[in-house]
DNA sequence: AGCACGCCGACT
DNA sequence: GTCGGCGTGCTC
């Protein structure tokens, strides 16, 4: 028998497969989507069977094939489905096929030598079929049996608290037997709670989306904070459940949407599974192996949740479909989790429901276009109304000698406080100052590995780079004039929460920040406490922005609206006003009313305008226009290729010469470029970028891969090509 | 990704 | 004369 094998190298020199023959004792072993170990040059290497008995195109001779060494796993790891999914990510992420592949298993289930995750054993304990008890029961052992009449299979931990000695006697005169399970890791505990029945709106929602139920149509519904989404969500789902349909629920980072998943849990229990990079190894091994063996019809998570291997999908929901990380930026393949959604849609013949009360400009374009069922959920279910914005000019509060807090913001906080309400601040940056730089010379510090300031940490008095992670230790005298001169400028959590707590210091405050929230279940124990009123203002960066729930919260005060209008990216109106309007939702979700209060710099900003007014539509027909005007998505589609080199020279000569093989090529599009990248160097690493703009290039793909194929020798170069980045620079 | 093969400079 | 630098190419 041969086969044909993927290797778990990703490299584009081998994105092949190789032919393998099969022992005739291993043949029976041998189906597609399993793993095989294999010899490969003079290393041992994983790979998939992806064909059986055919041969590649170019046919060799049977004499140079090499045998499997074994196979790994009894039951395949990639079903048809997923198998072609990962062609459609090669396709048009120009990735190489194994990255496809590993981008959708858990660690543990990658094509990978020594991973090592097992399964957890746990003892259960069983009554024996047919019992006869020929000799004196005491009193533990009959509580022993009786427990086993009545609840089937005990595990023997929770037995063994009665009495081991009974459970030893018992085992031995075989009246009951031990049973091995599997203990799946992730423990969940919610309770059950009963439904809220739907308002008018949201039942008009569900019963338009099910009309499309065995459709593959993608709906968007634009609906405000507190619209009540996720009841319609969970109701759909329900509805579906009783078809024995299956559900895919995506949430931006699940350790940010903790609350939602809670709703979930407690309205669906243990038939859920919950996927997100904050899980260990081992729990995320046992919540993908649940769904692979359908035990569980809901899953919910993150981005790469996507690629959940469930049958029968009877509807996939992105909630909060404009967030950033929802498109994988990082590493190849760069996906649009989205993107795959509809694409699974195509095979399950199922509808695809994007959430969002900000909407991409791209998304709610297709909306109004038609090409997506456009949904709007314009009220509160509670019929409160949004909460009331006010804007503050910080420039006129520098005349007053104020620094973080206007007056504005400091009586109403004390008003908020002394009513036993609670307060929460948005600070949109991390760290106690952004810069070091001298009083004297104007000398700020940078990174001497990226071009970027360091910013100060007072946690361990350092100064760190935000991208490589260098860190060093705070100067006073400044190494350019010598002078002791050396000043933080900008401002950061922990500076604000220094000041905090000298202006409210009655007053309990918690910070959340990555700094804060670095190991597992801190994220969580804050907002507890926070939910738990054990602290009255809670401090924190976009995190705080995204999906929290707190019924006491009334005033939502945003220190310093600029810091996100500033980053040089065609988006940040966009981004802007997405965070605004947010973390503005987090206000007045209760019986109380609520308000917010932004301050800035910049207070005639038309994002502004239409944050105080809660007008996404107004907005969205703002920032269309100049979209227009300067020829951006959702107009164009814009690819971003990035030409990365250790030597300054070679970054530069071969990004002009991809320049000009691009522009000789792509007939239909724009080139812009070549720029330096907007942190020109990361870890002495120089990065330049490429635009790409388009309305329609049919040869796109073709002319891009052909560079791939072209620059893939050269060692001294990285090309990078990113389709409708959600990030230029 | 590894690793062998191969062709040039500075050494016991 | 030889050791080893890493550029190049291959892995069923």
């Amino acid at each position: 028998m041969k086969i044909q094998v993927l290797v778990e190298l990703s490299n584009k020199n081998i994105d092949k497969t190789f032919t393998y023959l099969v022992p005739s004792n291993l043949e029976s072993f041998i189906s597609v989507g399993i793993r095989v170990q294999v010899p490969f040059g003079n290393q041992i290497l994983e790979g998939f069977v992806l064909d059986i008995n055919k041969e590649t195109d170019n046919q060799i001779e049977d004499i140079k094939l090499k045998e499997i060494i074994k196979v790994v796993d009894l039951e395949p790891i990639l079903n048809e489905e997923l198998l072609e999914l990962g062609k459609y990510l090669k396709k048009t992420t120009l990735c190489t096929l194994i990255s496809a592949y590993q981008i959708m298993l858990p660690k543990a289930l990658k094509a990978r030598n020594n991973v090592n995750i097992n399964k957890k054993q746990e003892s259960y304990i069983i009554l024996n079929d047919n019992i006869k008890i020929d000799f004196k029961l005491n009193e533990k052992q009959q509580t022993i049996i009786d427990i086993l009449k009545k609840e089937k299979q005990v595990s023997k931990k929770i037995l063994q608290e009665i009495s081991p000695s009974s459970i030893k006697t018992l085992l031995n005169k075989n009246v009951i037997k031990e049973t091995f399970k599997e203990k799946y890791r992730l423990e969940k505990t919610y309770t059950i709670k009963e439904k809220h029945p739907l308002v008018e709106r949201q039942q008009q929602v569900v019963n338009e989306i099910l009309k499309y139920k065995n459709h593959q149509e993608i709906f968007l519904i634009h609906g405000v904070t507190g619209s009540g989404k996720t009841e319609v969500y969970m109701e759909l789902i329900e509805i579906l459940l009783k078809e024995d349909k299956t559900s895919i629920v995506l949430v931006p980072e699940i350790s940010l949407t903790e609350q939602i998943v809670n709703r979930f849990l407690s309205r669906f229990g243990n038939n859920i599974a919950i996927l997100h990079s904050r899980l260990s190894d081992g729990e995320k091994y046992d919540e993908y192996r649940k769904i692979a063996k359908g035990e569980v019809k809901i899953v919910i998570g993150a981005r790469s949740a996507i690629f959940a291997p469930l049958k029968n999908i009877g509807i996939i929901i992105v909630d909060e479909e404009h967030t950033d990380s929802y498109k994988q930026q990082e590493q190849n393949p760069k996906y649009s989790a989205i993107d795959v959604a509809i694409e699974r849609s195509k095979y399950h013949n199922c509808p695809v429901v994007l959430g969002s009360a900000t909407p991409t400009l791209e998304s709610y374009a297709r909306g109004i276009k038609g090409i997506y069922h456009l949904i709007s959920m314009t009220k509160r279910v509670n019929e409160k109304p949004l909460p009331k914005v006010e804007i503050v000019d910080l420039s006129e509060e520098i005349k007053k000698q104020n620094s973080y807090f206007s007056d504005m913001l400091k009586i109403s906080m004390k008003k908020t406080l002394e009513k036993g309400e609670q307060v929460i601040l948005l600070l949109n940056k991390r760290g106690y100052s952004s810069l070091s730089t001298c009083r004297n010379c104007g000398y700020t510090e940078k990174c001497p590995n990226c071009d970027i300031s360091l910013t100060y940490h007072k946690t361990n008095n350092m100064l760190r780079c935000h991208y490589c992670g260098y860190g060093t230790k705070l100067k006073e005298i400044c190494p350019e004039c010598h002078e002791k001169a050396m000043l933080n400028l900008g401002l950061g959590t922990e500076k604000v929460e220094e000041e905090l707590g000298i202006l409210f210091k009655d007053y309990k405050v918690i910070r959340m920040d990555v700094d804060t929230t670095s190991k597992k279940g801190q994220h969580e124990k804050i907002i507890k406490d926070f939910e738990d009123k054990k602290y009255s203002i809670l401090l924190g960066t976009q995190m705080i922005a995204k999906g929290l729930d707190f019924e006491n919260v009334t005033l939502v005060g945003v220190i310093n609206a600029d810091t996100s209008l500033n980053i040089p990216d065609f988006r940040s109106s966009e981004k802007t006003f997405d965070l605004l309007n947010q973390v503005a939702g987090r206000s007045g979700r209760g019986e109380k009313e609520g308000k917010v209060i932004i301050q800035t710099y910049n207070k005639d900003h038309y994002v502004l305008k239409y944050v105080k007014t809660h007008d996404y539509l107004g907005f969205f027909e703002n920032e269309m226009k100049i979209r227009r005007m300067l020829s951006y998505p959702p107009y164009v589609y814009v690819t971003l290729i990035k030409i990365m080199s250790k030597d300054y020279e070679t970054a530069k000569n071969i990004s002009n010469e991809i320049f000009t093989y691009l522009k000789r090529n792509l007939l239909n599009s724009k080139i812009l470029g070549p720029s330096v990248a907007n942190v020109f160097r990361v870890n002495n690493v120089y990065r330049f970028q490429i635009i790409i703009k388009y309305k329609k290039e049919e040869s796109l793909y073709n002319v891009l891969e052909k560079m791939d194929e072209h620059y893939k020798i050269n060692n001294k170069v990285k090309i990078d090509i990113d389709f409708n980045p959600r990030n230029i620079g």
